[in-house]
Order: C-alpha cells, then structure tokens, then sequence
DNA sequence: GTCTATAGGATGATAGAC
DNA sequence: GTCTATCATCCTATAGAC
C-alpha cells in the first residue's frame, strides 16, 4: 500500500474514533488499533495528536463543503435549496465520525489551537450558505439550527431509543424527516468487548 | 462554611471547568483549584470524577427545566412562549459552563453511562415543551434546534470573532437576536498564565 | 471535614532496530 | 516505512494524619 492511501486510512479511522470518544477521550492508540497500525507509527505520520485531529477536522470540512457545493451546482431549480441542502447533510451521516468529529470541535472554542481553527472552519460553511447558497442572515441561521439539532441527536445516540422510547421516536422523526432510516441504520452504539469492559466497575470484571 | 454549601461551591467550579474543558479534558485537580479544596477531597466528596459530572449535569437540567417552569407559570397571554422560552434560555449563559456542560454531554452518547443520562435528560425537556409548553413536535423540533445553535456558537466561543469578523458578528447577531450583549459580555476567552503557558509550544516557555 | 503523600495505571511521544 | 521497547508525564483514586 502507498504512503499516501495508508494516511488517507489513517484519517479515516481516526474520525471515528474521535467521533466516539472527543478529542481528549480519543487516545492514539485506539486510532492505530483501529487502522491497522502501530500507535508510535500514527504519532510519526502527524507528528502530534493535535496535528491530527487538525487534519481529520479539515478533511471533514472539506467533505462537507465539496457536498454542499455539488447540491448547488446541480441544474435543477432554484426552489427548495434548503431542503436539498439537508437531505445531503444528513447523507454525510454515512462518513461515520465526521459530523460527530466536527461537533467535538465546536464545544471546544477555549482550547488555544482547535478553538480558533474551528470557528474559522465553521464560518466558512457559514460564507457559504450566505453568498454561495443565496441564503440572508435568517435562511442560513435557520438552516445551521437545524444541522446542529441533527448533530445533537446523532450525538446522543438518540436511535439507541427509538424502539423503547414513543418521545425518542417522535423526535427523532421530526428532526430528520425522510432520512430516518438512514439514521437508524448507523445501528445500536456497538461497543466491543474491551469497551464493555472497561464500562464495568473494576470489581465486577 | 456548611458542608453542604461547600458541596455547592464545588458544584459550580465542575460546572464551570466542564464546560471549558469537558468531561475527560476536565481533572478533578482543576475542579479542586477552581473551588478552593484539595483534589482529593473533590473526589472523596463525589466519588468519582464521573459521579460528580452526573450531578453537574442533574443540577444543570433542574435549572433548565424549573427556567422554562417559571416562564410557561408566568400569567401573561400565552402567545409567544417560544420566543419567552428562547430568552429565558439564553439567559441561563449567567450560570457560567451550565449549557456548555450540557453540551458536551450531548455528543457522549457513546458512553455507557453518561449516554443513557444524557438522552434521558433531553428527553425531559423535550416532555416540558411537548406537554406543558404545549408545542406541537414541529414546534418543539424548532425550539430545540435553535437552542443547538445557539450552545454550538457559545462552545465556540464565536464572540471573541465578533470585532474582527464581520460574517462571525452577523451570525451573532441572527442567533441571540435581544440577547447578544449578554453573550458579548461573557468575554474573550479568559485563561490564566499558566493555561497559557500550556498552550504554547514546550521550547517556547 | 479536610489535608498531604503517594500508589497505580494510562498515554503521548521518542529512540532506535529492521 | 514501519515496528518494538520504553520514558516521562499526568491523573484518578486511596491511605492515613490532623
């Protein structure tokens, strides 16, 4: 495998993992356990933890960017962009860890580094829905409203409810309308046997 | 000083350093300098680290929940209780690291105990706006969403952007319409010397 | 009730072999 | 390019004195 697909797996793992556990919670270890490699080999690709959290925030920004860009650029009518717009928001949902790894970020506007690199990232999406999408002020508050209310549920693993729970359910089906199944398929929060282990009081292992 | 009210005390510095800098970004050691005590006395009073984030986030849901109880107890007609409901949220930002810690719970759902706690908390709230705000689920779904934007601009501290970006200062401006001298004046992000120092580079200190 | 001292475990990063 | 071994640090939690 090349240098360049073996970083590019790299990053990919470790949007999941930070997706799961955060910036802090997320060890490199379990990044590299999660691709394949060694945990002193993920450092020495990114030189620091940071620096690779930075990347995965990037290629996740840019992900999302390029999706938005590709609805708009689409010839249909004008009529209904915003609509369009979510439906592809919610598809990135099939990116595991990447609006979960961005969401991380945005709760972390006080760290020095990530804080000012996340607000940066985030106005961009913002630009775009002001001078791109043709949204005014509004249109484009009203449109991150609702990503971000989708960002929370997903967050919470609000589908961990939805067969036990009618209230789960029902706010579920009014958050993402039309892409519910797609939410739902993400599945129950899978942990592995280590994972549920370490869940466990000590006493009880 | 009582007991209790120490307990208190202790409560309000977790609250305020959880929000800073999350659930494991957080140590107990700093919830310990924050309020005046020793580290492990924190511990000894809480259990664990994770106990007394679950009673942070218990007390920060009942003030949540008792906010939007005394808006919808309020006599005055009963139009435009979302717009009361939206104020008497943001108001909750003088209760500093109160939403903030709330916030970071929401993207935890992972965890297998503060996940559980977490959606079951939201799942309050969404009950208060159901059932006694009398929304509809269109309506609670908007509420909330706007609630997510307007955690997600505070975790990114998107107001310290506010006098140098003009993009920043007008999503401000459209997401804490009446209450955006209220978010100004939370302030740049506030860090000690020593926090400072952490942030730099090691060779730089 | 509250502190000091410290054990015990995890984690990011470095050194160096292959 | 990639791994194994390992160091240094940090952090939660416990023990035990006052």
């Amino acid at each position: 495998m090349k240098a360049e697909d073996r970083r590019e797996l790299v990053l990919v793992a470790a949007t999941v993992v930070f997706g799961d556990y955060g910036y802090v919670g997320a060890t490199t270890d379990r990044v590299a356990k999660a691709a394949g490699v060694s945990q002193p080999y993920v450092v020495r690709m990114f030189g620091t933890k940071e620096q690779l959290f930075l990347e995965v925030l990037r290629r996740a920004l840019d992900r999302l960017l390029a999706t938005f860009r590709g609805v708009l650029a689409d010839p249909r009518p004008d009529v209904d962009v915003h609509h369009r717009l979510g439906v592809a928001y919610v598809e990135l949902l099939d990116d595991r860890g990447l609006l979960l790894s961005l969401m991380h970020a945005f709760v972390l506007g006080s760290d020095p580094v990530i804080g000012p690199y996340a607000r940066e990232g985030y106005l961009e999406v913002y630009a775009l829905l002001r001078e791109e999408a043709g949204f005014d002020a509004g249109q484009a508050r009203e449109f991150l409203a609702g990503g971000m209310l989708i960002n929370t549920v997903v967050g919470l693993r609000m589908s961990d409810e939805y067969e036990t729970n009618p209230a789960a359910r029902e706010l579920l089906k009014a958050t993402v309308p039309e892409k519910l199944g797609l939410v739902l398929s993400l599945g129950r929060t899978q942990r592995t046997e280590t994972q549920r282990a370490e869940a466990r009081p000590v006493e009880a292992r």
